[in-house]
DNA sequence: TCTGGGGTCCTAGGACCC
DNA sequence: TCTGGGGTCCTAGGACCC
């Protein structure tokens, strides 16, 4: 059986572990630029804030209630998050770490009920953190289990047989099914399927000619056909994305440069953690989506090639810039901008030419060195002269909770 | 006034080959 | 005057997930 294990309003759940005093109130995270909101306490659900929601439209509940406010810390939330995976490691071999708060297990001992009931019991009292258990034979179908966990008492629910999931998915309705979004719900919708017993009963020919291979798999799946494995091995990433939306939009070209320098700063860094290298790079810049004037919307991005496969600071940024350069366009206000590197191979895995050789060594010790002098003194002490990073930033995060578990000087400090 | 960030996979269509 | 059939590979765009 497949079990998927589910932090409760993860984020929220984390900063309540450091104010406890919140336990009950109605508590948000936002996103950056304390922009939307992105977890919610149960009794900020009830208050009616909605997930994605822009801040400034709930504006007015969040004050009426005296909704307790956080900006997102995604440090401390990652490391809570590597706790709570490794002590589910005790329940099973076959473990996949599917999101920040998400976990499939495979676990083929019968006592299913009592052992979701343990990892509920466990987590809770080895990291704080509470959590949802939904056991059944495939992934599609242990998301709707873990569905009805969250709002049945124990926390925890099992889907015992075929005969069990046919009852509970003619009162499903469509959107709840893991994989069906917006368009295809819609879709579904339109064809007379509101339900999931209904989607699971159409004809497997017709999905495969009018959608595709993944709703079909979905459709499978809720019959109990396991079409994703649960993988305990992680997967090689395929892209690295740094990107971010500004608090103003920009106009200014040079102003643009520093903050797409950063990103392709950024970037590089996860790629040299990863042990990789690119071969492709792709910049892109849009304007704001929510302004109203047409001839103002733009999307610009551009990709390059690189000769030889790169993990080299300057080369990326140099390309970076480069690419900026020919897809901006005057007279326009950017929102967000972003640098990925697509294209990823090993490290030691590349077609080299036989024109660079000696340039590529002396720069890769100097990489080394930048690396081993960051890591050494803190975050950014070297960085490039196009980069803005130790700026002020035009990212804000009003309401940032210290850092305390990833910090010596964020410790909690108790006086007992 | 203010609307996040980082991923994956699939498909259609174009370019190219013989 | 008449212009085929069968492939592969790549990319952009659109869907999905958290």
């Amino acid at each position: 059986m497949i079990f998927l294990v589910d932090c409760n309003n993860f984020y929220v759940s984390c900063e309540r572990l450091f104010r406890p005093e919140l336990l009950l109130s109605p508590v948000i995270v936002l996103s950056n630029n304390d922009g939307c909101i992105i977890s919610r306490s149960n009794e900020a659900k009830q208050l009616g804030l909605k997930m994605g929601e822009p801040v400034f439209k709930a504006k007015e509940i969040i004050k009426n209630n005296n909704v307790h406010v956080f900006s997102s810390n995604f440090e401390l939330y990652g490391e809570i998050s590597n706790r709570i995976m490794s002590q589910l490691k005790i329940f099973s071999n076959n473990l996949e770490v599917y999101s920040i708060d998400e976990a499939f297990l495979e676990i083929n001992n019968e006592d299913y009920k009592n052992i979701g009931l343990n990892i509920v019991k466990n987590i809770k009292k080895t990291t704080g953190i509470p959590v949802s258990v939904g056991i059944a034979e495939t992934k599609t179908l242990s998301k709707i289990a873990g569905n009805i966990a969250k709002k049945s008492l124990d926390n925890c629910f099992l889907i015992e047989n075929n005969w069990m999931a046919k009852k509970i998915l003619s009162c499903t309705p469509i959107k709840d099914v893991w994989g069906l979004g917006n368009q295809y719900t819609k879709f579904m919708i339109n064809n007379g399927i509101s339900t999931a017993e209904s989607f699971m009963n159409m004809d497997r020919n017709w999905i495969l000619n009018k959608l595709n291979i993944n709703v079909l798999r979905t459709r499978d799946e809720l019959h109990g056909i396991k079409c994703h494995k649960v993988s305990s091995c992680s997967k090689p990433k395929k892209s690295i994305r740094v990107s971010r939306s500004f608090r103003n939009d920009i106009d200014n070209y040079q102003h643009l440069e520093k903050y797409v320098s950063d990103f392709a700063f950024l970037a590089c860094k996860k790629l040299r953690k990863e042990n990789k290298r690119v071969k492709q790079l792709q910049v892109f810049i849009l304007t704001n989506r929510f302004k109203q004037s047409h001839d103002s919307k733009y999307f610009g991005t551009m990709s390059y090639e690189f000769f030889v496969s790169t993990n080299n600071y300057i080369e990326i940024i140099k390309h970076s810039l480069i690419l900026l350069r020919n897809i901006f366009k005057d007279g326009l206000s950017y929102k967000k901008a972003g640098v990925i590197l697509n294209q990823l191979s090993p490290v030691d895995e590349y077609q080299s030419s036989f024109m660079m050789n000696n340039i590529k060594k002396n720069n890769d010790s100097l990489m080394d060195k930048i690396d081993y002098l960051n890591d050494k003194f803190g975050n950014n002490k070297i960085i490039f002269s196009s980069q803005n990073i130790n700026e002020k930033s035009k990212i804000s995060k009003k309401k940032l909770s210290p850092n305390y578990m990833n910090s010596w000087n964020n410790i909690l400090n108790l006086d007992i």
